[in-house]
DNA sequence: CTTTCCTATACAACTATACATATCTTATCA
DNA sequence: TGATAAGATATGTATAGTTGTATAGGAAAG
């Protein structure tokens, strides 16, 4: 009888390798690895079998890879209470990441049926819509879109092309402090162009928030929608 | 024609034909045999059979094999001289052998018991530590992690991070020659991290040395442990 | 009947190479 | 200063080739 050694495939030994650099922190949350072929050659194997131990690690939600870019550490998914009063920077700062805000769109159109009756006005009545995409750390959390109603809320849009903030646009225009009347959450399948935003691929699972915001006087002044990155948020529910 | 009478198998055959060619020059170390399935051809045989034959040729030592790339004539194992004076790249220099070596990591820790009690410091004090694989002719030899205490050696990690090689950092910091005080061997099966970085299977047998380098002064300098493949290395001792 | 030798087939694991596609970097020009 | 183009990098995908392993079976020898 010979020793049969228990053999580790190639593959699974780079995978637990990588993987204990990762537990050891020698590589920080949004590191870049060494690429795939610095890899190979420091391992001296092929790069098809780094490629399959580096997925074992994706799969695993430990490592991100972006094509031409690299591979990443993943970043800690973000915690993000959701209370009456929800605001996107604060949370982020205080989990002591860097928040971006970046406006895709902003026009005024018409609110469709389903709008007008979230804002509680009449469909085709003037809307501001806020198209816009948030990110921590550089790395695109969500995509998001806030529906401002014209009638209650005159010269939000000016207000918003100048700030960009919805805390401080409503501000100008004369709603001091608003807070959350309702929240419905979803999960949904990311289209082509949440996909884009995102940098996920097309039909990755977002997880889809609607909400919407009164003002004091109990009157709805916000109604967004938000689609977060399923794997890099995760929604923490308040008592 | 001596099919009724011949009693020697194929694949012992093969063996010695194979062994005849090696001994004759044939295929100079590194090359790379005809694939399995040109010799199965060649011979009119199995491809079983041919791997048999081959098999036998890996148990001398004579030949490695990669899986996926082919088998190749096995380079004879490095002799390596262990005396007080111990430099990896001058020895294999003079074997006619390239050597090169690899870093994998350096960084700065703090020691564990053991380590601070060969480096005569407290547990906890921090030490550098150089992570990194030996190749001779581009073949792995080795792995080793060499310490070194920062109390005494501070900026050695910078020095190394430019330079790669032992003595030069040391020299760079103040040390100009040093001297090894002890060495201890003893024989470890490989893991599976060594068995990926020096292109064994796992559970394989390795040499691992545990060396203390004094400086002139009488102090440790480093201590460094070496894992070397059992099959490529030679220790000699000197007088 | 059992063991050894050899054949046959199929699949898994790894290598080698080429090319596509996305990203980053740098040079260049207006 | 900023925009653009070009080149270098890096990951994604496809294809083919090579060794490792498992299984099954036939033929000859002890």
């Amino acid at each position: 009888m010979r020793d049969s050694s228990d053999k580790t495939p190639i593959w699974k030994a780079i995978a637990n390798a990588l993987r204990s650099d990762l537990a050891e922190g020698r590589y920080a949350p949004g590191d870049k690895l060494p690429t795939e072929a610095a890899l190979a050659d420091r391992f001296g194997v092929n790069r098809h079998t780094v490629r399959h131990g580096i997925s074992v690690l994706v799969e695993e939600g430990l490592v991100r890879t972006r094509r031409g870019a690299g591979a990443f550490v993943a970043a800690t998914p973000t915690d993000y209470p959701i209370g009456n009063r929800v605001r996107f920077h604060e949370n982020l700062i205080a989990a002591g990441r860097r928040p971006e805000k970046r406006m895709l769109a902003l026009d005024e159109r018409t609110a469709t049926i389903g709008e007008a009756q979230a804002l509680q006005i009449e469909a085709g009545d003037p809307v501001c819509a806020y198209h816009g995409l948030s990110l921590a750390d550089g790395q695109p959390i969500a995509v998001f879109e806030s529906l401002f109603p014209l009638a209650r809320l005159g010269g939000i849009t000016a207000a918003l092309k100048e700030t960009s903030s919805v805390t401080q646009a409503l501000s100008v225009v004369g709603i001091d402090d608003y807070t959350r009347a309702s929240t419905r959450l979803t999960a949904v399948r990311a289209t082509a162009t949440h996909a884009l935003l995102l940098h996920v691929a097309e039909g990755d699972p977002l997880l889809r928030s609607s909400s919407l915001n009164h003002s004091q006087g109990g009157l709805p002044v916000e109604y967004g929608r938000t689609w977060f990155a399923g794997d890099r948020v995760t929604l923490t529910l308040e008592a």
